[in-house]
DNA sequence: CTAGCCTTGAAC
DNA sequence: GTTCAAGGCTAG
């Protein structure tokens, strides 16, 4: 029907597919240039490497960057980096060496590091090959291991998991969560670095007697200080793993099948894993010896020969892709769909769709194996942008309760600073015992400070015996540890603020709390130190309309423009109401030069390259391809740029991108084209200014495709999306945008929220709201004449979200560029 | 193991 | 010098 948008959708779709391969491609090179599986065992025959993928598709410059080889786990660093160790190069910033990988992607072939295949889809898997897992026992068949589940909270760079039971996996279901995100309770904030490394993981060949397991390794450069899911047999998310690190232990591995038994290894322990049929089954798990903080601490995870390769490029996205072995096939091609960019909660499943394996029973010849990803909970809702990206995206499965929601009312008035108050009682924000301060991070009772210090300075494991619910009250309190602490995680407990070296006495500093140093500054007068965390938490109760208004004003505005009047009023209201928190000028000018700062304006909304682009010697779906790598590394250099990257978790960085690319790429295109564009267009009329910029876009795809166009076939598969750009961009020239602004509504629409549940977001609110009343601060300076600025901004949003729904449903991303070129400079 | 009380010491 | 959030001690 429409021929020339199929043609295009198809490569854009192409491109997404290839572009998730090329990223996992590059995290993977970039984090040893090396990848998984022994090609010793591994028959090109019997399967498709990532090569030969990436040269179907066009992309044989990438291949070159995967290369083949072996690994062997005895000659594995601790870190899992044979040829590069970090203790080598303590400051290697491996963000940046991401980045220069994905630039120059055949650098990482030049490692030294044995390489291996990946291998995707076996067509044929005989016994004892590399996938197989070296055949099984028939009295194994039952040995189904499930719900293999790992909670990272912590800046972990990698996993590596490796296979245990050798003889029968029939299924694996593994789930992954959070792997790159960084809880800032839990963590240090402080620790910059920590939330600027990306995951990195590898599948690899163990040697002799483990000849059979695979492996998914998973190393931070930071200790981690909490692995928290299932262990094999432990139950569903009822067991926590403690690593740390000790100069005269090195790496301790606790763990405790239930509450009376905590076993604390150095270096290795064993896991006991009873099956139905009574047989009890060990794993193992290892760690190196560390011997200084900025050693990695990793761990070894014993589970089913099936290497989980794990993946992570720069703005904390991950990708999960999986080495299946016998019994598991892969059902969906190679990336996109098992690439799932950084979400705050991913399960990855693997189902068998072969019968149970045992030696005789191996997949028939050319059997396809299946792999199938899923979300523990799917996506709140149809999301456009996550179906065009191939991406999953789920809310947080853990679903842990807002800190306000814990927050009583006795302990909102307590905490109110309000002197008839201050005689009330401070409520425990865990059991709801009296309270007696501020404790690592929140109020607490000296109990339930005594039980978080305890637990973390000893690394104790709970479970519970029930479904990891149970109600935390004062009489209850004692009655399941496990419960207990989940609450003191959940509730903000900071593990960072137990102190390592048991110095007593003094004030952490305040960078273990660094996330709110906003507002230590706001409650400078009137309020304790102490009460700094409890006002953040408070201010719902305090002013609920300003905490929550802006961002679910703003979201409702970006997806139901029917309502932005009263929204827009709304939203007024609510800024007004805030003017005890009125932003001085020179910080909101100073905030503004900032945002300014980290944009680079021209080079985001333009293609630098566009004439080469044009030219007819590179494949169209190598420019698809550069077009799309140009967007997403632009905006993720912008984002790492922003100066409150630090105060969010990658892992929401990526979650806001993802939902946010396509309309930050339509607010700076058509900001650029109204602020830089021609001045002819301020007469022409939009109409005019619609057809000029078909023409050029016939004539750039004209150049790109090597045939001509007519005019009236564009405009009736481009002509809406058009349309709507230049409405935007003529809206923005009317006004007379600035830059100033253009910089506020960028952050402000990357912040809105993305899902009403992550943990996240009223830290979100907090930076959106700083950025607000910047923005109006700025406006009420710079345009004092024009009362309804703000407002009439602010309705631009509307424009925005549906001009990129259009942009994202044509998957033509190259027009808002093509639009901008006349003005490149 | 818990939790109330005590000691300590950096931040203010 | 005061505050207060760390760790320590120990009866229960």
């Amino acid at each position: 029907m429409f021929p020339l948008l199929l043609e295009w959708m198809y490569k854009m779709s192409l491109f997404h597919d290839i572009k998730l391969k090329r990223r996992k491609v590059d995290s993977r090179c970039s984090s040893d240039g090396e990848t998984n599986l022994d090609p010793n065992n591994s028959s090109p025959d019997s399967v498709t490497t990532l090569d030969s993928i990436l040269r179907k598709e066009g992309l044989g410059h990438l291949a070159s960057s995967f290369s083949l080889g072996s690994n062997e786990i005895g000659k594995v660093s601790p870190m899992g980096h044979s040829s590069r160790s970090p203790v080598e190069q303590p400051d290697t910033n491996m963000l940046e060496e991401l980045e220069s990988v994905e630039e120059s992607p055949t650098q990482s072939s030049q490692s030294p590091v044995p390489k291996m295949t990946l291998s995707i889809d076996s067509q044929q898997t005989q016994g004892n090959s590399v996938f197989d897992g070296g055949g099984g026992r028939d009295d194994d068949r039952d040995r189904i291991i499930k719900n293999i589940e790992f909670r990272l909270d912590g800046p972990i760079d990698s996993i590596e998991e490796q296979g245990l039971d050798l003889s029968t996996p029939t299924r694996l279901r593994g789930c992954i969560e959070e792997l790159p995100h960084l809880n800032p309770y839990l963590w240090a904030p402080s620790n910059k670095q920590s939330y600027r490394h990306p995951i990195i993981a590898h599948g690899e060949r163990p040697q002799d007697e483990e000849q059979n397991l695979s492996i998914l390794r998973v190393a931070s450069k930071y200790k981690m200080p909490l692995l928290m899911g299932d262990i094999p047999g432990s139950g569903p998310g009822k067991t926590m793993i403690w690593t740390g690190q000790s100069p005269s232990q090195g790496l301790q591995v606790c763990k405790s099948k239930n509450t009376n038994t905590t076993n604390t290894l150095s270096t290795e322990i064993a896991l006991s894993r009873r099956h139905s049929n009574s047989h009890v089954e060990k794993t193992r798990l290892l760690g190196g010896p560390i011997s200084s903080q900025s050693q990695p601490s990793f761990m070894y995870i014993s589970t089913p020969a099936t290497a989980i390769n794990v993946n992570a490029t720069s703005a904390g996205q991950y990708g999960i892709s999986v080495v299946p072995n016998n019994g598991f096939s892969v059902k969906e091609s190679y990336p996109p769909s098992n690439i799932q960019y950084g979400t705050k909660s991913q399960r990855i499943q693997f189902t068998e769709t072969s019968t149970p394996i045992s030696k005789e029973d191996t997949l028939p010849q050319n059997r396809s194996r299946s792999c199938s990803f899923t979300q523990k909970t799917p996506p709140l809702g149809p999301s456009p942008d996550s179906q065009a990206l191939n991406l999953s995206v789920s809310g947080n499965e853990r679903n842990e309760e807002p800190i306000t929601m814990a927050m009583t009312p006795s302990t909102s008035r307590s905490l109110g600073g309000e002197e008839e108050e201050e005689d009330q009682p401070m409520v425990c924000m865990i059991c709801e015992d009296k309270a007696t301060g501020l404790h690592y991070g929140i109020i607490t009772c000296e109990g339930c400070k005594g039980f978080f210090k305890r637990t973390v300075q000893n690394k104790r494991v709970y479970t519970c015996v029930a479904e990891g619910s149970c109600e935390i009250t004062k009489a209850q309190r004692n009655r399941c540890q496990y419960c207990r602490f989940q609450k003191c995680l959940r509730q903000g407990m900071v593990l960072a603020a137990v102190r390592e070296d048991r110095m007593p006495g003094g004030r952490n500093s305040g960078a273990v709390y660094n996330l709110y140093k906003v507002k230590y500054k706001k409650h400078k007068k009137g309020q304790k130190n102490g009460q700094v965390r409890q006002e953040q938490q408070k201010t719902p109760s305090r002013y609920p309309h300003q905490e929550w208004a802006n961002g679910r004003i703003l979201k409702t505005a970006l997806t139901n423009p029917t309502n932005v009047m009263h929204l827009r009023h709304r939203l007024e209201n609510c800024v007004t109401s805030s003017r005890d928190r009125q932003m001085p000028v020179e910080q909101a000018v100073s905030m503004i030069t900032q945002l300014i700062e980290c944009d680079d304006f021209e080079d985001v909304a333009t293609l630098s390259n566009l004439q080469e682009l044009l030219s007819i010697k590179y494949e169209l779906s190598e420019k698809l391809c550069q077009i799309g790598d140009n967007i997403v590394f632009k905006l993720v250099q912008w984002t790492k740029r922003l100066p409150f990257y630090s105060e969010l978790p990658v892992t929401l960085h990526t979650q806001l991108l993802t939902h946010k690319w396509h309309e930050l790429l339509v607010l700076t295109t058509c900001a650029y084209q109204a602020i830089h564009g021609p001045v002819k267009y301020s007469e022409s009329s939009l109409d005019q200014e619609i057809v000029a910029g078909l023409c050029r876009l016939q004539n750039c795809l004209a150049a790109m495709m090597g045939r001509p166009i007519t005019l009236e076939q564009l405009r009736l598969e481009a002509g809406p999306l058009v349309e709507h750009l230049t409405h935007l961009s003529s809206a923005f020239r009317r006004m007379r945008l600035c830059i100033e602004e253009y910089v506020c509504l960028k952050v402000i629409i990357m912040l809105n929220q993305v899902t009403e549940e992550y943990q996240g977001q009223r830290e979100l609110e907090v930076i959106q709201e700083r950025y607000l009343a910047t923005l109006r601060v700025f406006i009420e300076q710079r345009f004092h004449q024009q009362p309804n600025r703000f407002n009439d901004l602010l309705t631009c949003l509307p424009d925005i979200h549906a001009a990129a729904g259009l942009l994202l449903q044509s998957k033509m991303f190259y027009v808002p560029f093509i639009l901008n070129t006349s003005i490149s400079r």
